[in-house]
DNA sequence: AGGCCTGTTATTAT
DNA sequence: AATAATAACAGGCC
């Protein structure tokens, strides 16, 4: 679940909270919650201070008033909660980052509080990383995000038009485009009209432009709806669901008609993942 | 009971 | 060398 706009979701979340607080301490309860590649262990987040909560694609990462930076990746799974030190700890609890009372809510609900990392399957995780040229070191080999400023769509349709694989492969790679995964890769072929197995050399520029147009158009709904949950796995930071899921057109909706042409939506197993389309709409 | 699944990366193949 | 395809990682749901 955690594609682009579900951690985006979550780092508007984030940064509502934490922006500015001071970490009064921070723990981690499972072997592969910190990633192996981390420059420390968790605990050296200690006494610093979030000066910001950055993202590009689906990795997000704390600015600190350090030299390091903290990063997370939500994985399949993840889930970061603003939670209360008073409730109980939930099952897969992999991290623990206590905040210190923020100033002027002493007494105040809000006043003691702590960033929960929760992963069923542990695919997500934490680390700490050093800043190479305004992003975290694992963050450095993944293409811009659409949504940045610096995203050149040009770039990215001379990209793909001259690879020689399926373009849902493509447009899931991170290296070439950031943000897009399963769900969203679907949405917005069937947007743009293309079928996932079409060839990337086989398409128009202008089809290109308009299917990275439409992931961007479909991703800029789902955050405004809070993100796509299916199950429980997808939470925002107060542990809500998002409902974009009601307005998905074809993921997860094999067997049901097209809301264009009312053909039933098709799903497919292919490059290990499955993919939803409308053999119609989607030649 | 066994297949399925949102992501990434290392390895292998071309 | 660069690009593409595949397998592996976990665990709980149906």
């Amino acid at each position: 679940m955690p594609e682009l706009p579900e951690v985006e979701t979550v780092r508007a979340g984030l940064e509502k909270y934490v922006l500015n607080r001071r970490i009064s301490s921070a723990h981690s309860y499972h072997l592969r919650a910190i990633k192996p590649s981390s420059i420390s262990p968790l605990a050296a987040v200690v006494g610093a201070k979030i000066r910001a909560v950055k993202r590009r694609g689906k990795f997000l990462w704390f600015e600190l008033d350090r030299e390091f930076t903290l990063v997370a990746h939500l994985g399949m799974s993840g889930q970061l909660l603003i939670s209360s030190k008073q409730l109980p700890d939930q099952s897969h609890l992999r991290a623990r980052i206590e905040l210190q009372k923020a100033a002027g809510l002493a007494g105040k609900k809000s006043a003691s509080d702590e960033i929960r990392f929760i992963d069923q399957r542990t695919f997500g995780w934490l680390s700490i990383e050093q800043m190479h040229d305004q992003v975290p070191t694992s963050v450095a080999h993944i293409a811009y995000d659409p949504f940045e400023a610096d995203f050149n769509l040009k770039e990215v349709i001379t990209n793909i038009s001259s690879r020689k694989s399926a373009i849902k492969p493509a447009i899931l790679n991170q290296e070439i485009i950031s943000g897009i995964g399963n769900i969203y890769a679907d949405e917005a072929l069937w947007r743009a009209k293309i079928h996932p197995e079409i060839i990337c050399e086989d398409l128009s520029e202008d089809e290109i432009k308009k299917l990275i147009n439409s992931a961007k158009a479909v991703m800029k709904s789902a955050i405004k709806a809070g993100g796509t949950s299916f199950d429980q796995q997808y939470k925002n930071v107060n542990g809500a669901s998002g409902y974009f899921s009601r307005s998905l057109s074809v993921y997860g909706r094999a067997g049901q008609p097209c809301s264009r042409c009312s053909t039933l939506i098709r799903r497919i197993a292919f490059a290990n993942r499955s993919s939803h389309f409308c053999p119609r709409c989607q030649r």
